[in-house]
DNA sequence: AAATATAACGGACAATTGTCCGGATGTCAA
DNA sequence: TTGACATCCGGACAATTGTCCGTTATATTT
């Protein structure tokens, strides 16, 4: 396995993500468990590769009852997904800044485009693991991906380009959600290493056809 | 659980769906054995529901053992695929027809939306068995859906019509493959399921923004 | 502070998945 | 017919996932 980006041993190491501020004795106690589990599922990862991570091994490694690691994760697809947050959460951070800019010289559609290569971007750049996320989590009806708070954050930065392009005149009539929908859904991970890995696609030829679809194909003709 | 569509019950307890013909002596082994594990697979499905059918059961009940089964199916996902897949050539089979029909009254671009209707209808009326199928297959870097013999002639049929479409200049300048798998991603149906139980659209609202998307914004304006 | 109630840890164990190999069965050549 | 060779079945077993409950730690009451 590649050596994987250093940050995401870092993100963990340090203090949590919850504010320490919070003396609660539960609350520390919760992320001290938080930060023992992550640390042990990174360091199994760095060792073995993200194939040969199991529940079990995290437990064990951590010094954790399975019981205990059940309780806070039902799978490693959410171990890894907490491994990813901060980076995750700054990435959304950014973009929701990018597009709360009042006074942008850029149309809605442009600002849409530029996130769209921010997504991209993103996405090849943190691959192996968002694609063993989408793996882990793919067939778990209990946490669909798309109700994550972070992913409503994300489809709620896309949906109000949408509406301001559409407000704006620029497009018309679209059903925002669905179209958004259909958006991510062409910006998952699977999809894009498919097209990546198996076909040979370049990442600008995946955007080219993004723009063609979602913001040429949108704009008022 | 709702009662199952018999159908399913019924494509396999017949001959299996190789030609019966051929008289040799293993390939007819094969059958039989496929036909058990389907018919296995099927009664379990009934009795107990889709979530509470795995492969320990399905040998058992299949009267083989798990070695056996594993070499013929890596996972419960497989044997759904199979279970459903001469309703599935069936669907193909009609669409292949209704495309290659010459001479046909509709533009290019309305045969695809028809595609899309149908392709609507199937996965609303299969909804279960479908949805088991995606959630057993996502997961399994092995077998990508995609890459499945079905999956690339309805890939093709749509490809067709797209390109049917630009080349006679009612569209233009698209990336034909990657506009079929978006708008093969958009009618996954986890995508479709999200939508129409956790949001309650209508089948109608989900197919007005397909067609917005994918056929008139293709059009050339 | 002791007694009681509440929460939650951890590991045993049950359930399920996935692998492997001894042996049964069939094939073919002499 | 027989023996060498190949195939592949079946189920034992290893690996992993997921659950449950006795025990222990923490909070609350008196």
């Amino acid at each position: 396995m590649e050596p994987l980006d250093r940050d995401i041993g870092a993100h963990f190491t340090g203090q949590t993500a919850e504010p320490p501020t919070e003396s609660d004795p539960k609350e520390l106690r919760d992320s001290e468990y938080r930060r023992r589990i992550l640390a042990a599922a990174s360091r199994l990862l760095e060792q073995n590769g993200i194939d040969a991570v199991n529940m079990y091994q995290i437990a064990q490694e951590a010094g954790i009852g399975q019981g205990t690691l059940y309780r806070r994760y039902e799978h490693s697809g959410e171990i890894y997904s907490d491994l990813l947050r901060t980076s995750l959460e700054q990435f959304v951070d950014d973009l929701e800044q990018f597009c709360g800019r009042t006074s942008s010289p850029l149309t809605a559609f442009e600002q849409l485009y530029q996130v769209i290569v921010r997504l991209v971007d993103y996405i090849d750049d943190k691959a192996e693991l968002l694609s063993a996320i989408s793996c882990m989590y793919a067939g778990k009806k209990s946490l669909l991906l798309q109700k994550r708070p972070i992913m409503m954050r994300l489809h709620n930065i896309i949906a109000d380009l949408f509406t301001r392009g559409c407000s704006q005149g620029e497009a018309a009539e679209i059903d925002v959600t669905l179209t958004v929908n259909f958006l991510l859904a062409a910006l998952a991970p699977e999809q894009y290493f498919h097209h990546r890995d198996s076909l040979g696609y370049s990442k600008e030829r995946y955007l080219a056809s993004l723009r063609r679809l979602f913001i040429d194909g949108l704009q008022k003709r």
